[in-house]
DNA sequence: ATAAAACGGACATATCATATCCGAATATAA
DNA sequence: TTATATTCGGATATGATATGTCCGTTTTAT
């Protein structure tokens, strides 16, 4: 029970994306640096986002990635449905209609009590995630990152853009 | 990104066991039989139960497994706990200290914005777990149990006990 | 035309979920 | 004391999913 790496490159991705400036486009193969993270498999993530919508691409010299909303629009949760799925966590397999209490399926008119508590309990997690926007995400990430750090990308990216 | 079936299979248990009487224990064959499921393998989640407190054993002829403490003691967040371990979903691998930007570890001195965003989702996951007791769960069950399940349960208990 | 880039499918490997089996420990009852 | 019923834990097998790599195709800027 463990969401994937990729989602939090997917954020870390998203994030970075959101800081820079309008029309500019990254490839994978920066991202990649950036992060240190293996270019094939991220690119994996990368183009789920993009299914999902959320960032656009460019193809041929000087393409890549770039957010397709303003941060603002964009919220934690579309990002993690994006890598995970839209699986539930609690998946029922109906097991109170077997064994020898079962009965016809036509009785079971709605989800038990234990499913609708784990249901319950998932869309309070969505919830949490939905409510936090790329924008919070990137400016906390501006703002506690240590001054060397932001130093050291800001050269990096003057050397890349 | 998925709770194992093992999850739901604990719950239905405990379930089942705040159903029984008290000093009466029910051995994993016949909880198995219950609800028709691989008894060797419900083993391992009923021993996992009982490792973290949630039910009581006893070996030997007429033995079986019985909650530990009342149902209204114990709650589905223990239950699931007990089978998933207590991982977070989202396992920050830090990858903000790799790459061209990343600096010395001493100066990260908390978990970013994405890591408590992620973080806050789960605890809001958990506690809505946590403030439904087994108690509630299994009279839920009792009352929107068809009829006909019911009565088929409580013959089938006859036979066993 | 050439090069840069995303895209998608095929493949390989590792990790975890699922499942079975068995011997050891423990308790009851005859 | 012996036979039986039960939990416990380790070993092992199998399948599914996560992780990671590779390469040919498509698109596009120059
Ligand atoms: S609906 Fe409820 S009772 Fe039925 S199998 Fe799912 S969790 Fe169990
Ligand atoms: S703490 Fe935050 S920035 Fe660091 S790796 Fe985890 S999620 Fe990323």
């Amino acid at each position: 029970m463990k969401l994937s790496e990729g989602t939090e490159w997917a954020i870390h991705c998203c994030s970075l994306l959101a800081n820079l400036p309008p029309d500019f486009a990254l490839p994978k193969s920066r991202l990649a640096e950036f992060f240190d993270l293996p270019e094939d498999y991220l690119a994996k993530f990368l183009q789920e986002l993009s299914r999902a919508g959320l960032v656009k691409t460019s193809r041929g010299p000087g393409g890549g990635y770039q957010l397709a909303k303003p941060a603002g629009q964009i919220n934690v949760l579309e990002i993690v449905q994006a890598v995970e799925g839209d699986q539930h966590f609690f998946q029922c397999t109906e097991i109170r209609r077997c064994g020898p209490s079962g009965v016809a399926d036509k009785h079971y008119k709605k989800p038990c009590g234990i499913a609708r508590t784990m249901h319950r309990a998932e869309a309070a997690w969505r919830a949490e995630l939905a409510a936090v926007s790329l924008n919070e995400i990137s400016q906390m990430g501006a703002e506690e990152s240590p001054q060397e750090q932001i130093e050291k990308s800001l050269s990096w990216f003057e050397s890349v853009m």
